[in-house]
DNA sequence: ACCTGAACACCGTTCAAGT
DNA sequence: ACCTGAACACCGTTCAAGT
């Protein structure tokens, strides 16, 4: 009962739904998440739309399809090599790292945070670590969404860009130079700290304006409050 | 030069930026982010969608100046009643309520992140308070990001919903439940204390799910790791 | 099983025209 | 200034038809 390739489309290998995926992957890292569209893919592909929707379902499906993918490419460290607080370290920044690869998925992989198969092994991990630590019940659960909802949301936010309504850098610069100062006396005193570096105050988004420093502080800031949580536990 | 109140739209009060924007907050409460288009404003307001389009200017715009509403329903607690940790908790937990009354706008506000000025007070208010308490420069800039992206990525995580692809808890519990358990050994052995209760492992979102107490540990976290950070900066 | 092809309801935005 | 009205290019999805 071999499979024999069929050979449809013209003698063309048939379609799979790999290479759609890898279309559409494409298409959202060249040309933004709005860009993606059910019949640009089947352009890219040489077929009907439908063809699309044949294999994938619909365009939700083939959205949260598609952002499974930066799951999968996730490489997580071996636990055995070590301490639980550098592993859940080395994890975040492994995950900053895919995301920033994919920044325009960034909105979308925090809106698909369901069961998802392809991010299945990264929540096994974190979760036995945690575990293997003395963590369990509601202890457990607090840690692990703590950790998880801050990576994710916080990278995601990074990375978040607005998709056309943005102001440039001068027109940005000329309303935070001209606030009132007696209101926004913080605003106007740390300007040049804050000014395209924190979060709301800025218009260059985490791709070319990464927040480094800030992350690491974060993160470092949740993982001593797992090690706190643990130590409660014990005693 | 007294503004005479025009009477187009046959005798009817003419339209508003602010009427737009408040049938466009209905829209989007009642019937999800994905169902808000123009036409269904222009309709519900009985105009034709190009009007909608003098008034805002585009699709994306009226996205943003909606969401900037939930911004402004904002209340801050006052600074001088409380430490500044406290006053961090009060408006983390003021801000994640407002959130709630809006779940639909939770991936909008994350992705809106620019200066809006319906933000700016928050801005602000977060700035001045770790300013006063001797933060300044990088370590500042470190406090507020960390802040304000666990704070608006966290929530926006928890009120994620996928549109319409989520498979419904009978499906989802079938598949968690026949996982491999030597791969998946810390997911098989925490089960009840996960299912629908972490992130990625959840079909409810925060809305008939609230995570109460993983937000609460969370903002400790954050907020121990910046008074940690001040006394290293008075030493 | 896999894909074509036509058709449908819906969308944002333009531009000219009215008042 | 404010809104109508028609028009255009684009979209996701259906369903029947081909092979």
């Amino acid at each position: 009962m071999a499979h024999v390739q069929k050979t449809t489309r013209n003698g063309q290998a048939p379609l799979t739904k790999d290479m759609i995926l890898r279309a559409a992957v494409t298409i959202v890292d060249e040309q933004g998440l709005q860009a993606l569209t059910i019949r640009k893919v089947a352009d890219a592909l040489g077929v009907y739309p439908t063809a699309i929707n044949w294999h994938i379902g619909s365009k939700d499906q083939l959205v949260a399809d598609a952002s499974g993918l930066i799951f999968e490419a996730l490489r997580l460290p071996d636990d055995k090599a070590h301490e639980w607080q550098d592993w859940l370290r080395l994890t975040a920044a492994s995950f900053r790292e895919s995301m920033h690869k994919h920044p325009n998925f960034a909105v979308v992989v925090g809106t698909q945070l369901y069961t998802s198969l392809p991010a299945l092994p990264f929540v096994e991990r974190v979760l036995r670590i945690l575990n293997d630590n003395g963590l369990k019940g509601d202890g457990l659960l607090r840690a692990y969404n703590s950790y998880v909802g801050c990576l994710i949301g916080w990278v995601s936010l990074e990375l978040s860009s607005t998709s056309s309504v943005a102001f440039d850098e001068k027109a940005q610069m000329h309303v935070l130079s001209n606030l009132d100062e007696r209101l926004y006396t913080a605003v106007a005193k740390n300007l040049p700290t804050v000014a395209n570096k924190a979060f709301i105050i800025r218009w260059d988004n985490g791709t070319t304006n990464p927040m480094n420093d800030s992350f690491e502080f974060m993160m470092d800031s949740v993982i001593n409050g797992i090690a706190r949580s643990m130590k409660s536990f014990k005693s």
